[in-house]
DNA sequence: GGCCATACCTAGCCATCCTACCTATTGCCT
DNA sequence: AGGCAATAGGTAGGATGGCTAGGTATGGCC
């Protein structure tokens, strides 16, 4: 069945996922509403997207993960940026313009 | 093993393709082609990802096709939108503006 | 003849995403 | 005290879709 898709993102996970944690260390519950608030809701990360994107993330050493407390009094897992991660993230911004350069022009077409 | 991206589109080329047809009735070598030339090169779509696509827009009826003689007095099998593609494209048009959007303004970001 | 561009196709791999679950804690409301 | 929503983490399994790499065939040009 073709699905939805009223949601969500394609391929496109690991770069808001990257940016986001540019802003600053950042547990994955919180990378997700940040996603959410700073799209003005047009994007939404499900958990079952975010959690996995996230380990294969920190497998592929774009991120590094800690447990850390919250100011909510809560243990957390803390992501930041490696520097492989701020190159990669540079990289996905590049082929983001791209593609969306690209398809820009194709619908401008009348 | 990651790989390149360097190319590609990813879910976005049902889009390409059925506003590439929106233009008029074309064959599906043709497609690839002006997709690559109207995106002045960003876009080129290998054919292994081309015919598979044309071939599920087909059996969700949003193309049609026919064998026709091309002027270049060859056969080829060339694409029609139909009523239910030219819906179709649409909304995809409005989904790839929200995705859009909302990566832009998380890219926005300082 | 040989080669390139045109034109079509498929098998099989691989990555990613999503739905649907599960666990646990905190704080609020009744 | 009980219940519930929000917070915070996770996994399994299926489905989709793109790509590489292969294949076929024809027409035009050198």
């Amino acid at each position: 069945m073709a699905q939805d898709k009223s949601d969500l993102l394609q391929g496109t996970l690991d770069l808001l996922i990257l940016k986001t944690v540019e802003a600053g260390p950042m547990h994955g519950y919180a990378i997700a509403q940040r996603i959410n608030h700073v799209s003005r809701a047009l994007l939404l990360v499900p958990q079952g997207s975010l959690y996995p994107a996230l380990h294969r993330l920190e497998n592929r050493d774009l991120l590094e993960a800690e447990w850390m407390a919250t100011d909510t009094g809560r243990e957390a897992k803390v992501y930041r940026l490696t520097r492989k991660g701020r190159r990669a993230l540079e990289r996905e911004i590049a082929d983001w313009r791209r593609l969306s350069d690209g398809i820009g022009f194709v619908l401008e077409r009348p």
